[in-house]
DNA sequence: TTTAATTTTCAATAATTTTTGAAAGTTTGA
DNA sequence: TCAAACTTTCAAAAATTATTGAAAATTAAA
């Protein structure tokens, strides 16, 4: 296959993916562009690659810059701004779950608090079966953070190593 | 709080939590209201709690009983149909984890494998960078693939206890 | 300064996704 | 078998989300 053919579906597939996970296409796109780019891109590298307009363009490289997935870069000599992805998987993993767990799983974690006192009789089976329910979902997703957090905290190595061996 | 209240609260936040994962407003709300009913609930409940139409529930019923989080269940003396949320939030998260896998993550490999070749000189740096990058997100791909494998398998203990411990 | 290059904004528009609701289909009891 | 109860389907409509592109703002060279 040739490359140019290959970075075009990898770009198109990467854009599903992404979509599927509350991530925009474009967004995703972009960043897939310059994951497989070997050189930093201009916003216009961009547009014209695959063919969107500018601003576009500019809101998903600024969301993405946000995430911390993206960053400028000066080219000495040009005016223009020019983009590049961090390239290590892993730490675009972490990144990503980072950022999810800060926009999501502790705004769930804050409103489950909230609303985990009704009132009324506690042997009450309806009022039972739902503070059941809010105390396990509470439960699973501090659970959950605390997992999370040690493995943004963790390297690409301890990854692949202590939980490799340990999921043998 | 009002059980009625918070019950609110709580479908309204699931649905939106559930829509950041691709997953529908209104299933991720049809199944926080089976989640926190303490019996079963019809067709017609449903269309009444959330205020939605016939062809919604029904549509979005089926979607959570293919994932297996929804059975329907026959109340004896009953025509209608039933249906209950698995509650079990570990099972749940099971669930969710290996339907995910199944539609999102297996695809991606299988398309990484088919792009994984590319013509051209490998020293050159725009293929070197292309290859190297597909490589990695393949291993990544394939080390959540075998970690999710795990985590299917697994039981809460497991969970809570071996987990839990690595990750004090 | 001035001016040209570049980036940002955002209202209008387009594309996509979700929902409706009525008609068609199915099941069950008599 | 019939007919009422219930479920499913799906084209059209509504709601939501993403994109455009031109104007405004910013930046930097001269």
């Amino acid at each position: 296959m040739k490359l140019d053919e290959a970075k075009k579906q990898f770009v198109a597939a990467w854009g599903s993916f992404g979509s599927n996970w509350g991530i925009n296409r474009t967004m995703a796109q972009i960043h897939a562009l310059l994951l497989v780019s070997h050189e930093p891109l201009s916003a216009d590298d961009v547009m014209e690659q695959l063919a969107i307009s500018r601003g576009n363009v500019n809101m998903n490289l600024r969301e993405l810059i946000d995430w911390t997935l993206v960053d400028r870069v000066i080219i000495t000599g040009e005016r223009k701004e020019f983009f590049t992805a961090e390239k290590d998987i892993w730490k675009v993993a972490r990144i990503i779950v980072k950022e999810r767990k800060k926009r999501e799983l502790e705004p769930m974690l804050k409103f489950l608090d909230s609303i985990s006192e009704v009132d009324g009789d506690k042997n009450d089976k309806a009022v039972k079966t739902f503070t059941e329910a809010i105390e396990n979902i509470k439960k699973f997703s501090l659970q959950a953070d605390k997992t999370l957090d040690t493995i943004i905290k963790a390297d690409e190595n301890w990854f692949v190593g202590t939980l490799l061996k340990l999921f043998k």
